[in-house]
DNA sequence: TAACTTTTCCTAGAGGTACTATGCAAATGA
DNA sequence: TCATTTGCATAGTACCTCTAGGAAAAGTTA
């Protein structure tokens, strides 16, 4: 009998794409083998539990977005970097909704996907080098910044955006501008 | 044999306490009918289905966090407007978490908590009253405030903050200070 | 109060998911 | 080529969701 050649990396992969297609929450350990036609107790030479396979998939989407936010601040700085990165941000959330959801799990920070939440971490941070803040306000301003991305991306798929006659991606461009308004503006007490 | 004297509301009331106890994704019909001690296919005479539940928690907790608005937003403009509600908005996501999560499900317009929702979103507009932005300014400022709220809380919950030198709760000041004269400032084009 | 109706909770059972233990067969490599 | 390791299967436990049908409590009417 052959082999499905699986691995903890092509499971992740796959559920991944899963996550995509049905949504990060239906993405069971079952579900996964039907995908590969092997039973679900052949996944768990490969991953710990199901929690395990979740870890894994928010490190692979921390690590895309991470990418994506690198290739986005490449050769931008100020504003363009400020839009760039948001816009990759976003556009990853809207391509991706399930590995965009899989990464917003709680992640300890000395475990596999601490690695990957760090690098998209610094990239948030490298945005913030053309306006020159001071600590503690460079932190405060990645706080702020982190917090209003998520939080948009993450009202806008709930369709909270989405009754009234405002455009949403009207608002995100409005938003940014405003957001980079403050920034230029920012004064340390 | 005595009655437990179950109905939605008590169900739905207890599954937020139950929830504020083990976490949202913990809430199981199953563990619900132990805590009443009963059968678990006994709920299904008051509530239609484990979504039910679910969508009947999420309305339980956007109508608290819509009265807490109130109340903060109550003889209050301007600045400490803004910080009222800010802090009513983090506290309630600080002592309920389960309630909190879930009111973070996706909500149909038309089903039971739309109202609690639109409750709630006509509670974050009145905070902008104060700054007097004509429209469509106001609606993206509305979709700020919410985002970078929401955001925050929920990176805060999620660990995100925990793992830097500077304190959550002086960002989260600070982030208020900056909105506040993001908003003052605000000029539509 | 007796009879009838409705509601509430039960038992029983089907089907899905997470996970463990164990065994065999395929791949690896000495 | 033979021993070892690895990959997948079978079997089985436990928990969850939900349906069907029945019985007893509570409410209603005569």
């Amino acid at each position: 009998m052959a082999r499905a050649g699986l691995s903890a990396d092509r499971l992740t992969r796959a559920g991944a794409e899963l996550a995509d297609e049905i949504g990060f929450e239906n993405v069971t350990v079952s579900a996964l083998a039907r995908r590969f036609g092997v039973k679900d107790a052949s996944l768990y030479s490969h991953i710990k539990n199901a929690q395990d396979l979740r870890v894994r998939m928010a490190a692979l989407a921390l690590a895309e977005m991470a990418d994506r936010a690198a290739a986005a601040l490449a050769g931008r700085s100020g504003r363009d970097a400020l839009a760039a990165f948001a816009n990759a941000y976003r556009d990853y959330a809207t391509q991706h909704p399930g590995r965009y959801t899989s990464a917003q799990i709680e992640i300890d920070s000395d475990g596999p996907a601490a690695d990957a939440a760090r690098r998209h971490s610094a990239m948030t941070r490298a945005i913030l080098r053309g306006y020159a803040l001071p600590e503690p306000d460079e932190t405060d301003a990645v706080r702020l910044l982190h917090s209003t991305f998520h939080g948009f991306v993450s009202l806008e798929r709930a369709g909270s955006f989405s009754h009234g006659a405002r455009d949403s991606g009207a608002s995100w461009a409005r938003i940014l501008d405003t957001l980079h308004t403050l920034l230029t503006t920012w004064h340390s007490d």
